[in-house]
DNA sequence: AAATATATTTAGACAAGACTAAAAAAGTTA
DNA sequence: TAACTTTTTTAGTCTTGTCTAAATATATTT
């Protein structure tokens, strides 16, 4: 249907979309990417060519309604991947996002479903992020930075911001995962750091830590 | 390391290879990959310059043995994704060969050795053909045609020659599956088809199936 | 508003992989 | 061996996706 740089561009300008109220620019596509402010204009072209996008000359794009199905579905299958290397095959999870990216491009409607169903319908992947329907829709849970709570306040840790591979090996060495119970103990106003109850072990971590980790409250 | 197609022209090499004494014939590799010859002899020129093959104009094609491991390991992940798609998903044995295409282009080495273990290191897959081991060497099985025994011998299903999809779904509707005993009853001169026992149904089949299903005698 | 800086697009090029049409080599037949 | 047929290669073109360098549009300063 569609190639795999096709793809990519989609999920780039998806991602992209959430931040910018405007259209997404070019050069925020081409950092995104590691690629030319003019490979991206071509391709720009040919997208809009297909109607998965709205661009019109030096304002950006926005995806359409095609574009932003299209999207869905690709990051669908990433995240459906990533649950699959994680669960079945022991993967880390700072270890299954490159190859995901290479299996987000199998084409098979339905390979996705019978994945789906083999890992028993999972909603939310190894980071914590949303798995969208075969629709579309992503599943939403009220979730707030550890950084964000007062002391006292306890919750489930149930995704990361940065998935970078040190910030996920980070928490493994302090045992913190998803699914995990943390408590703050206390909060020191000279550099935001907290103290923190993480299962039975209580340890100290920088407010860098703290703003990329979110748990659920309720 | 090696793109998608030129991955895709070794393992026919490598296939073509096999009933050939001499080189393999750009002719022969076109219509494998349904393609044309003056693009054969453009992807023989490339491959040669990296040593995958030995090539000289008008003499057809030999798989180095840097060739041979490369499409020996393709092979390898090509016929564990399909016993995955079968034993884990649930797909039929005639659904997987395209996905298996694909996922066979996919690149890492880490993720085979987990999909390996995770099938607990089967030898051979959906269809009874061998899974070459890590290091590319082929497990052997000694099986005979079913239309080459003798009246009243009878053997293990362990594969199949012809692995079309109408083929396949035709064993399907015959209570034929790898695994199943077969027993050959009767032998009729006229047209070589046969009387066998299935299990505990018996049934007549054609010399053209005989022909295509592979029996493990010893 | 003019000058400068930044962002974006255009023009032209390249590599991979495919194709068509024509030329050349090899094989076959008379 | 000459004539014909088939196979293979060459030459030139096309598409996709990328790039650099140059041109143009937009944004920011002064």
């Amino acid at each position: 249907m569609y190639s795999d740089s096709e793809e990519n561009y989609l999920k780039a300008i998806f991602h992209l979309e959430r931040f910018s109220k405007e259209g997404v620019s070019t050069n925020a596509i081409a950092e995104q990417m590691h690629t030319k402010a003019s490979s991206v204009t071509d391709m720009l072209k040919k997208l809009a060519d297909k109607k998965l996008v709205n661009y019109v000359k030096y304002q950006g794009v926005t995806l359409t309604n095609q574009g932003k199905k299209t999207a869905a579905a690709i990051i669908r299958k990433h995240r459906l991947w990533e649950v699959f290397l994680v669960e079945k095959l022991d993967f880390s999870w700072d270890e299954v996002h490159e190859i995901a990216e290479q299996l987000e491009h199998i084409e098979s409607d339905l390979l996705i479903e019978k994945l789906d169903k083999h890992l028993d319908f999972p909603k939310f992947d190894p980071h914590g992020d949303p798995i969208p329907s075969k629709e579309g829709t992503f599943p939403q849970r009220n979730k707030v930075l550890l950084s964000e709570m007062n002391v006292g306040d306890s919750g489930v840790c149930v995704g990361v911001k940065d998935t970078s591979s040190s910030f996920l090996k980070f928490l493994d060495k302090n045992k913190i995962a998803l699914g995990k119970s943390i408590t703050v103990i206390e909060h020191e106003e000279f550099d935001d750091s907290l103290h923190i109850k993480v299962g039975n072990e209580s340890i100290r971590i920088s407010n860098i830590i703290a703003s990329n980790l979110y748990l659920k409250t309720n």
